[in-house]
DNA sequence: GCGATGGCCGTAAACGTTTACGGGTATCGG
DNA sequence: CCGATACCCGTAAACGTTTACGGCCATCGC
């Protein structure tokens, strides 16, 4: 069923058919309604490589996933509820939602540009920011909209929207350093993602403010990951004069910490203070309860539904600039912070 | 930079270029190599709209999410480690992945018939197989190509892999009721997820085999995630005659009835045996060490990928009858199931 | 030397839409 | 009654590919 056929079952031409569907003015109210119709009865759906072909639209946005950092989706259940807020978003704007999965090491510029020059989307969400991120500028070089979950290191003016990790680590030092905690044990995610230097830096201010030396060997980059987490955890006990503390930047890190610190006889929240980043499930699974930060995901997929749609051409205002927000998230005691030193 | 362009640069029609980026027969090998490094040279990639339009294929296969049973989405790692596999073997094909979101609260039928019509994708895994799924009937009939992540009750022959969930029940429940109990509460997934049918009546036959009367009040029917499994164990246990033990076959259920468990004073392993379905980050969090069954998904995701490709047209044998395929989950020992009776 | 064969390549017609453009009819003001 | 103005609608040209078809040239067998 094309357009054709619907067009001459209706004795009109393609041209006003098309015109019909796509709410143009240049139809009167009574043959668009024919028009609607007969397209509803007949199950009529335009054929999107067509359409795009000719209009350059797709009416679908783009969340860029790379498994590059595979323990960052493997089993991160970050992604899922955060793609529904963002599909919801979209509805709004009739806008389809497609995930595109890069190919397994398949670097993420040669993605990306494959899919530009493909033109399978209007727009992109981009997430697993780096500090230098070579897509930010080959995107706004080519006007191209997206919004970025995370910050970067470039200079340049475009829509992201990120957890404050400021917030995040200002409130998990000072319960730490309040409770008398001099050394600190800190995962960080890889050097590479962005959110790794903020987290270093911010551990370095809250440390000066309180008054206590920095430790290069008390900080270890690595994946978000159970087991890395556990690796790490293991590795910082094993020194010399052990961390009384462990700040897990990591998804499901604590997870693996957990069983570290229980392999070597200690218990967290009694022995060895120990303070997450977000309460996923695998963390609410944990006992003692984790001391850790809490988000709506579903809130932030719709704001940044709202951040790209801002960007797209027709939808915007053309005038107000990209939002660039810092998303508050809330610190959730538990008791796994407990320990009087 | 179009074919045509690129044509130009070499002063050959466009016809020979396309048929030399597509390794056809009609063009010498000097030619062929001679395009290949032009178009790699100024950066060429073909438009994905034009060349669907002429040829009707996409090269993308897409992966169907619904976010209707959000819980069994929400927070659910399993799909991000499948679709990792999933990836993983396509690409060996050249094809891309995408994973397609129905939007909240469209029919599932409506939003495959959508994409169908529009013509997005050359293939389908089909996720969350329903009891008696109309998706089934309406890709068989137009001949298009998918693989299905679960049965269903239709007698139709089409390519499919499921969990062998009849294994796991049946190790599950010998291990129960060898154990000495013979009030076993289940929490199965929704009635009309097919899963559902096979679990209970797996039950029912486990009990029959053991002697051991078949009380409905003991089977309840919730979402696979956290929040439900807690709320049904709590119902379950707070029976008159509650039962001994808990089979749960929900990803992140036993985080929620451990929960359950420990408000009401009991402890899981000691006072109610627990045994879940699978290994998931949040149930390796539990302590005591969750019963349960593992799998590995990259393994899954690589079979679908196998079982989709050797159905789509040019790649199949056409011979071959589609694969059909319960997958091994073993068990793997903890300590919430050891109760004495 | 000539017809046949096969390897390469150019030509042009699709694929299903959107949209600029122009034309036809009715309405309206004068 | 006439010209101008809207309002609709049809016409046709794109959009970027793929691919059936035909043609040219060289090679080959006799």
């Amino acid at each position: 069923m094309d357009i054709r056929e619907l067009a001459r079952h209706l004795g009109l031409s393609i041209g006003t058919v098309s015109r019909a569907l796509n709410d143009r003015k240049d139809v009167s109210p009574a043959t668009r309604q024919r028009v609607v119709e007969a397209a509803a009865k007949h199950g009529y759906i335009p054929n999107q490589s067509g359409r795009t072909l000719r209009s350059g639209r797709t009416g679908t946005v783009g969340f860029m996933l790379t498994l590059e950092h595979d323990s960052a989706i493997h089993g991160d259940p970050f992604f899922m509820a955060l793609l529904e807020g963002l599909q919801n978003g979209l509805s709004e704007h009739d806008l389809d939602l497609v995930v595109l999965l890069a190919r397994k090491g398949e670097d993420a510029l040669t993605f990306l540009r494959r899919h530009v020059s493909r033109g399978t989307v209007d727009g992109w969400v981009l997430s697993g920011t780096q500090h230098d991120d070579p897509r930010i500028p080959f995107l706004l070089d080519r006007t191209i909209p997206f919004v970025a979950l995370g910050r970067t290191a470039i200079a340049r003016d475009y829509a992201w929207i990120d957890l404050d990790f400021e917030g995040v680590m200002g409130d998990a030092m000072t319960l730490l350093t309040e409770a008398g905690h001099r050394r600190i044990g800190l995962v960080a995610p890889p050097a590479t993602i962005n959110n790794s230097h903020i987290v270093v830096r911010c551990y370095r201010d809250a440390l000066v403010s309180a008054g206590i030396p920095f430790d290069p060997a008390l900080v270890h980059h690595g994946e978000t990951d159970e087991s890395d987490g556990e690796a790490t955890a293991s590795e910082l006990m094993a020194m010399p004069d052990r961390p009384t503390a462990l700040l897990l930047m990591g998804e499901t890190a604590p997870v693996g910490a957990y069983r570290a610190l229980r392999r070597l006889g200690l218990e967290p929240g009694r022995d060895v203070a120990v303070i997450g980043l977000r309460d996923n499930p695998a963390c609410r699974a944990l006992s003692p309860d984790l001391t850790c930060f809490s988000l709506d995901l579903g809130d932030l997929g719709l704001a940044l539904a709202r951040g790209l749609v801002a960007t797209l051409p027709g939808h915007t205002k053309d005038t107000e600039p990209p939002v660039q927000t810092l998303w508050d998230m809330t610190l959730r005691l538990g008791q796994s912070h407990k320990v009087e030193r």
